[in-house]
DNA sequence: GCTGAATATTCGTTATTACGAATATAACGC
DNA sequence: GCGTTATATTCGTAATAACGAATATTCAGC
């Protein structure tokens, strides 16, 4: 049962879709949360939950955190991410939340190297 | 959320393992209770859950109900599949149980056109 | 139609999980 | 040090899921 924990991290709809979005790249909690639309409790508690599982990884950028995926996933992960990503091609709903992200802020992808600076 | 169903079937140990037992081919009620060394009612409660959601396929053969994966399966389900069976090439534990599981009878794939016989 | 075997379903309970609200921590600029 | 912003954690509760026990259904053979 190696890779049980994988589909339990994504058995979650809010968790699925914080994955997704981490598959296009990293982000801080603040941008999660106004992309989902949920509490940043929530989103705190979830990505909690995914980075003691190895899910996700973290790093401090000043006041913020950007959370990301591994960097280095095992085999298993590496594919699954893979599947995933292949199948949130289709996945009308994700879309429309990663445009609206999009337009919303910039990401944090490219101001990895300097002061966050929020929209 | 396309396939979020699919993760939300297979968070489950004992369904996951069910699955994977499928992906070898049919399997009928009492063989997949041995298998898995749990009570009849769990089975057949974890397979109306998968039945529900598309995940599996029933057809009676007498008083036996032989369940296996869908014929048809949708591109992402087919997809999810596959992996898993990638991903079960290395779980030791399931060979194990499938070891165990091929020595006690015959399976129920052979048997199909004809009255069971329970080993 | 009765019986036994195989499977399904219902029900009450327990365990787990997700949640919101409140509070705590950490870093930054002053 | 103080206030502010971003994030984390704790806690009590509500929703959900899994479970065992008991019962019901379905089919085959007689």
């Amino acid at each position: 049962m190696s890779s049980a924990w994988i589909y339990e991290c994504l058995c979650d709809e809010t968790r699925l879709r914080i994955v997704q979005f981490l598959l296009e790249g990293p982000l801080c909690v603040c941008h999660l949360q106004e992309a989902l639309g949920i509490s940043q409790a929530r989103v705190s508690q979830h990505l909690a939950y995914l980075r003691k599982r190895g899910m996700v990884e973290s790093r401090r950028r000043g006041t913020w955190m950007i959370y990301s995926l591994p960097k280095t996933p095992g085999p298993d992960l590496k594919k699954h991410l893979a599947l995933l990503k292949d199948c949130s091609l289709t996945d009308e709903k994700f879309h429309a939340a990663l445009k609206k992200l999009r337009l919303m802020s910039a990401g944090c992808g490219p101001a990895e190297n300097g002061t966050p600076t929020k929209a």
